[in-house]
DNA sequence: CAGAGCATGTAAGAGGTTACATGATTAC
DNA sequence: GTAATCATGTAACCTCTTACATGCTCTG
């Protein structure tokens, strides 16, 4: 159910075709949401027959045709209600902890090379964050209300970022000193 | 597919049968890796079938007979393969963040409240690991191996908690002062 | 003229959720 | 005697992933 508010939140900032969703969904939301085009083009499907959302075809001269889905005043008022409904804690899914719950199988050395990499991969998405951090949010006390939203959700993706690189530098020397 | 190693994890530590395998879901393993009882019988069929498992039969007086899973010498030949394989990226899925990113919809002082419910969920969460960690790990120094490992595995979710806790603590005033 | 990007889709299979079902024992 | 715990399962359904498919345009 959540993807379908997932793309409501895209849509409820601007208009969109099932490709750019589908490219949002590879950057920015796709952060904390990831979805496949597949899943997208038949999640609007059900949100156009429930009249949460509503599509134009636009004819283009020079690309494939597309169509525009733009969320509706129903839509809307469904992404309002949600909002404030209790929110599902998530079901977190980390493998990289399944490793290490069963890491009494393999030496130290192993392990301790899983943690590099792992570190240095979320070393590489702070920066990615950091980046946009800086372009787009230069001056985040003037934002307006909307924006400011969005740049919070940025925030915690770099707070998230740099509690797993802290955790990193905590775990691999405890592996290695043994 | 890593359902099946979260299993495998938890049956190399010790034997369980599917009922106690779900309560260390609901639990320990569960904070990184969710999972109901029907997902856990039915991966445990296809896991006895590939040969990585074994069960026996327990027969109980007292209590329900129930099968006994161990893991086999190949079970734990595929763990060791796994934990060396490139890790897969955490598909993030945050509902709270889906919220928030389309929080433009809704005033700041309805978001706040959404954030203080999730923040309240954070601490209790956070507490719950604490009191893990000072019943089950006095003194993390001492710990051999196998058991420093699932200490770490811990460790993540206590950091995880408190990083949660601290952009809760710098989204709320951020919303509140517009 | 090859490859990347635009744009949308089908199909099969794996993974996950929810509800229903059974039946015994133990604790209050 | 009512609820919780032990113990295992079926069935239906929904969601997600992966692979395959098409065809056009723009860029180098």
């Amino acid at each position: 159910m959540s993807l379908a508010y997932a793309i409501l939140a895209v849509l409820a900032d601007h208009d969109c075709s099932g490709y750019d969703l589908a490219k949002q969904f590879d950057g920015s939301v796709g952060y904390f949401w990831a979805a496949t085009h597949q899943q997208i083009y038949r999640e609007l499907g059900r949100l156009e027959e429930l009249g949460w959302v509503k599509s134009d075809r636009i004819e283009q001269s020079d690309r494939p045709n597309k169509n525009l889905f733009a969320i509706t005043a129903l839509g809307q008022q469904e992404m309002v209600k949600w909002i404030s409904e209790p929110t599902k804690p998530t079901r977190h899914k980390e493998d990289l902890l399944i490793k290490l719950f069963a890491g009494g199988l393999v030496p130290a050395e192993q392990l301790v090379r899983v943690l590099q990499r792992e570190r240095e991969r979320h070393l590489q998405q702070l920066k990615t964050y950091q980046a946009i951090e800086v372009k787009h949010f230069p001056s985040p006390e003037t934002l307006p209300h909307p924006h400011r939203c969005q740049y919070l959700t940025l925030r915690q993706g770099i707070r998230n970022e740099q509690s797993w690189l802290a955790w990193c530098d905590e775990a691999i020397p405890c592996l290695e000193k043994q």
